[in-house]
DNA sequence: CAGGATCCGGGGCGATACTG
DNA sequence: CAGTATCGCCCCGGATCCTG
């Protein structure tokens, strides 16, 4: 057997791989999880609500974020007719699809927290 | 009852949104997940084997990103004595903790890979 | 209230070349 | 082989102001 062996190039690995790269397109960026955990747990946020759950985020991130969102299907925008324009964000049921990766994402980052004990959590960086 | 029900501030809210926070501070980036879920299926592998396992990375940014895992304790570096010198890079014990969102992440991105239909599944852009 | 327009800096990220 | 050095683009993302 000549063969170096390479890891792991099996169709099934490419597919994980390229899978990977999908899941991402669509969640990346500063805000996505923030703004999807918020909407999993409570339905129907308006713009503000969410400016308000969505700790630190200004309001054009949160708009392009929720375009982002809204073009993938993960939630869904409603223009209500009231005095002064309103309008209710959802979750789709599509996007309730990630709910077990939220959790799963926030269990760990708990115990990423607990596992540095205490210390600041916000991640090491490079010097 | 005057409160607006601000939908959700309760401490359990509030400790989910830092663990994204946190979790995010740690995976950010383009390339962990890939790097991580290589090494996970398998370990002790080489820079080399790492630049052709996750496709598409040079060479600044799989040095980068794998400076940054390790500093988080998710993977381990290892010098080998050899002729030329040669590193084995791992998952930790602590990194295989990751193996359930890993999964996760990329069972969601082969579904919504097959939800947008044979399409190109690269995600919907702003214009 | 919901968001667009504009300005702007930093850095994420890539390509190429070079070293021990 | 395993990176580092250098260069530079682009775009993420924040601040501020403005509109219907």
């Amino acid at each position: 057997m000549k063969k170096k062996a390479i890891i792991n190039n099996s169709p099934a690995c490419q597919t994980k791989m390229q899978a990977i790269r999908d899941a991402m397109s669509v969640l990346s960026g500063k805000w996505k999880f923030h703004i999807l955990g918020t909407l999993i747990k409570g339905s129907k946020l308006g713009f503000m609500d969410l400016m308000r759950e969505v700790d630190g985020i200004g309001s054009k991130m949160l708009s392009k974020e929720l375009q982002d969102l809204e073009m993938n299907h993960l939630i869904s925008r409603t223009v209500m007719n009231t005095k002064p324009v309103t309008v209710e964000y959802s979750i789709t049921e599509y996007g309730k699809t990630l709910s077990p990766l939220i959790d799963a994402l926030a269990n760990w980052g708990i115990e990423y927290r607990q596992s540095v004990h205490g210390k600041e959590a916000s991640g090491f960086c490079r010097s």
